[in-house]
DNA sequence: ACCATGGTAATTTTT
DNA sequence: TTACCATGGT
């Protein structure tokens, strides 16, 4: 890896050894290049020890990849020993598994971390111990509300009393979270905020902690900066400056530098997480927080051709939050394909679409990559692909360690480390069923809030006291016995495939699978199957049983992707920071891309920065395709070409929709002859039903779409046009109508897509927030 | 304790 | 449309 091959803005962030570095790094802009040349200089030039180096990157993915390249360029003797490449969450669990107990807390290093999944069972737990309807409250809304709470720092008092005023949804919250910090607390166990929160906390208070980190690493680095959020900032500066938080805002002296360097980068339209917490300002402040701050601008584009950054250009520089940057290619001579554009009928056609182009390029040597806004968009291109036998490898959805069998696997596991982790618990304690229902778990449920324990602890009373049926008495004390088994195991050290297998068989679970003798358990078999090779492999890696359950809370869905793959499809927040040759950009419709979720203001914005990172992936050839109607819950529904197609300039696109008859197509003939359309053949969509509202194909529709278009070319800066369902006429329900909702009360209609029965309403209720509905399924009722 | 049924809600994005 | 959850029956 010859250093010739780096630009000058590449060497200077490369060479720049010293001190706060920012690195603003466009998309394709070399940036993980630049990273890795920054680990490899700083060991081969003996400016530190490879271990004094701490790299956090987003992904496990990216770090392994980092790792490996890391190793690829240093020769033996110079990889005396390891730099940390690691994400922000596993460095947390490392640290705290090793100081927990300094924090003097509930905490014990053997604290399980709980995922997704757990939380939302502990939270439906607390709610129906505080009978609160968890229709009124869903645990998802009381999670994100409680997650938007800790990654802000309030307690639930400060978070109960935060607004202005306190509305009923807010106290519902707030009791529930009231509840839930010493539920984790009782059951020794992190949710993934607690892990950054507890770290943050253990090394602002342990001077000593914080002492040896801030010693050990000299050199920090970040990646994906703009996605970073308060904590992660936090924890950072705690173990680059070495002070406790309360002196954050002290200059830090010149000399603290010395032997020392944190180098973030990142890059503000790339910032598409903000609603976990990311804060981009945290870029925005990196020079006022660390005076002296070197700047590198990497615009220089090496993935990308011309049209594409030419598109990309154009559209992200309409939003107004940003600070002016443009991507140059490097090579400006290759100007490229223009983008292709594809307007179906319907979803599957588009997915039929794509599938066809997809294996034309494969037949030319190009692999593929479909992105799309949401998971729920996959299925049409599985299909699409299985249907022509086009292999393919999908990221997200359900990986291998959210499948049942498995989880339940690993509960055993986690309980054998810490049986008071309740939700593990209450995962196997019947699983495989032993008798043990509803009636003994509430029993034991009930001592445990009585006495303040785990459910665990709250066993032998239930037994001493032969509080349940003689039945479930037994059951009980056979499950003490599995557990107390596999903790007999995990202290005696046995060797870790050697405990994964105690958990599959003593635990009764692989029998009953295999009483069963359906294909269903078959697969889940094999998928137990699948496990323990796991820990067969992990042990040859040196992995401990609790880097293994770690490892397993840990893994996310973008470390399912397959750089090998010939055909992807994922979200396009998964393919943030991969690139591929074809780009398959899906879905371009209002209400999916942007989504209608986000649909003004800031989250509009952050739905344009997401189009820029689609855009950016593809490296040579990029489709950008929509539908005309599509399945939603089951209904059907038109659908509106999304605003990002008008923000791509006209000349850049190619249109490859059947018969001239596309939106563009209209949009053309516009130009071409102002106004005479006439009501030529545009495909006629089936109405459903007694649709009455009008159709996308009308020529209104398309005069509208056609203004549209002038108006971003000529980006006039805030006034987005609204699209016009969005507005006004929508059939039976207006915005700014008054309804009332069985359960909501009264309400009034904020969104209206669509209209008459079909239309999708947005609804906002004092106390519940907005709310969807389908016009003809809502319960709504107007109100003069 | 388990099953079946039915109602109901849901779709951002993820470490 | 599907998936999940809660309820009620057996």
């Amino acid at each position: 890896m010859p250093k010739a091959d780096l630009n000058p803005q590449q060497l200077e962030a490369v060479h720049t050894v010293e001190g706060p570095i920012l690195i603003i790094a466009g998309a394709g802009s070399g940036k993980t290049r630049v990273i890795t040349h920054r680990i490899v200089h700083l060991i081969a030039s003996h400016t530190c020890r490879p271990d004094q180096i701490l790299a956090v990157t987003f992904t496990n993915k990216a770090a392994q990849e980092m790792k490996s390249r890391v190793e690829s360029h240093l020769n033996e003797g110079q990889m005396i020993s390891s730099p940390l490449l690691s994400t922000f969450h596993s460095l947390a669990v490392r640290i705290l598994r090793r100081n927990i107990d300094k924090l003097n807390g509930p905490y014990t290093r053997d604290f399980t971390i709980y995922d997704e999944d757990d939380q939302a069972r502990l939270v439906r737990a607390i709610l129906k111990d505080l009978s609160i309807d968890d229709k009124s409250l869903t645990p998802r809304q009381a999670l994100s509300s409680i997650s938007w709470a800790k990654n802000r720092g309030l307690s639930p008092i400060a978070y109960e009393n935060q607004a202005e005023y306190v509305t009923e949804r807010r106290e519902k919250v707030a009791a529930v979270y009231k509840q839930y910090e010493p539920r984790l607390a009782k059951a020794n166990a992190m949710d993934f905020d607690d892990l950054l929160i507890k770290v943050v906390d253990l090394l602002d208070k342990s001077g000593p902690t914080r002492e040896y980190y801030h010693g050990r690493f000299r050199h920090v680095m970040i990646d994906e900066f703009q996605d970073t959020n308060h904590i992660q900032y936090d924890l950072a500066r705690l173990i680059i400056t070495g002070l406790p938080l309360s002196s954050k805002d002290k200059a830090i002296e010149q000399s603290h530098w010395s032997g020392r360097s944190l180098c973030v980068v990142g890059d503000l339209d790339q910032s598409i997480y903000s609603f976990r917490g990311s804060d981009f300002n945290i870029i925005l402040g990196f020079q006022r927080d660390f005076p002296g701050t070197r700047t590198v601008r990497l615009e220089q584009n090496y993935r990308s051709t011309p049209v594409i950054l030419d598109a990309a250009n154009r559209v992200i520089e309409i939003n107004e939050k940003r600070l002016p940057k443009e991507l140059y290619s490097a090579d400006p001579q290759a100007q490229g394909d223009k983008i292709r554009y594809y307007q179906s009928y319907d979803g599957e056609g588009e997915a039929a679409f794509a599938a066809e182009k997809i294996q034309e390029h494969l037949r030319h040597g190009q692999y593929s990559a479909v992105l799309y806004r949401t998971n729920a968009q996959s299925r049409l291109f599985e299909e699409s692909l299985r249907r022509r036998g086009v292999p393919y490898n999908i990221v997200g959805g359900f990986s291998f360690y959210d499948r049942a069998e498995v989880k339940d696997i690993i509960a055993y596991l986690k309980l054998a480390m810490n049986p008071r982790d309740d939700m593990a618990l209450s995962r196997v304690i019947n699983e495989p069923p032993r008798g043990i229902g509803k009636a003994t778990l509430d029993t034991l449920a009930q001592r445990q809030a009585a006495e303040g324990l785990s459910l665990w602890e709250a066993m032998p009373a239930v037994i001493e006291q032969r509080l349940v049926s003689p039945r479930s008495l037994s059951a009980l004390r056979t499950f003490r016995e599995i557990i107390t088994g596999l903790i007999e195991r995990v202290l005696k050290e046995e060797s870790l495939p050697d405990i994964v297998k105690a958990a599959t068989l003593e635990s009764g679970y692989v029998q009953a699978l295999r009483e069963e003798k359906t294909d269903q358990a078959e697969g889940r078999l094999l998928n137990i199957e699948e496990l323990v090779n796991a820990a067969v492999e992990a042990e040859r890696q040196n992995e401990t049983l609790r880097d293994f359950v770690d490892h397993a809370a840990l893994a996310s869905d973008t470390d399912q992707y397959r750089e090998d793959a010939r055909v992807t499809l994922l979200t396009v927040h998964s393919a943030k920071g991969l690139e591929f040759p074809v780009v398959f950009m899906a879905g371009l419709e209002e209400g999916i891309f942007p989504h209608s979720r986000a649909s003004s203001g800031d989250d509009l914005e952050e739905e344009r920065r997401l189009c820029y990172v689609a855009i950016t992936r593809a490296q040579k050839t990029l489709y950008i395709t929509h539908a005309m109607k599509r399945w939603v819950f089951g209904d059907e529904s038109l659908c509106e070409p999304s605003r990002f197609l008008n923000e791509i300039p006209r000349e850049l696109i190619e249109d490859l929709s059947p018969g001239k008859n596309s939106w563009l197509g209209y949009a053309d003939s516009f130009t071409e002859q102002q106004r005479s359309p006439g009501q030529s053949s545009a495909p006629a969509i089936k109405r459903t039903s007694s649709y009455q509202g009008k159709t996308y194909n009308s020529v209104d529709s398309v005069h509208e779409f056609f203004n549209k278009r002038k108006g971003a070319s000529h980006r006039s800066g805030r006034s987005e046009p609204q699209s016009p369902s969005t507005t006004k006429e929508a059939g039976d329900f207006k915005v700014g109508l008054r309804v009332r909702h069985e359960r909501y009360g009264s309400g009034v209609v904020t969104r209206c897509e669509g209209a008459g029965e079909d239309a999708k309403l947005t609804v906002t209720f004092p106390g519940y927030g907005p709310k969807k509905f389908v016009a003809k399924h809502a319960a709504l009722e107007k109100v003069r």
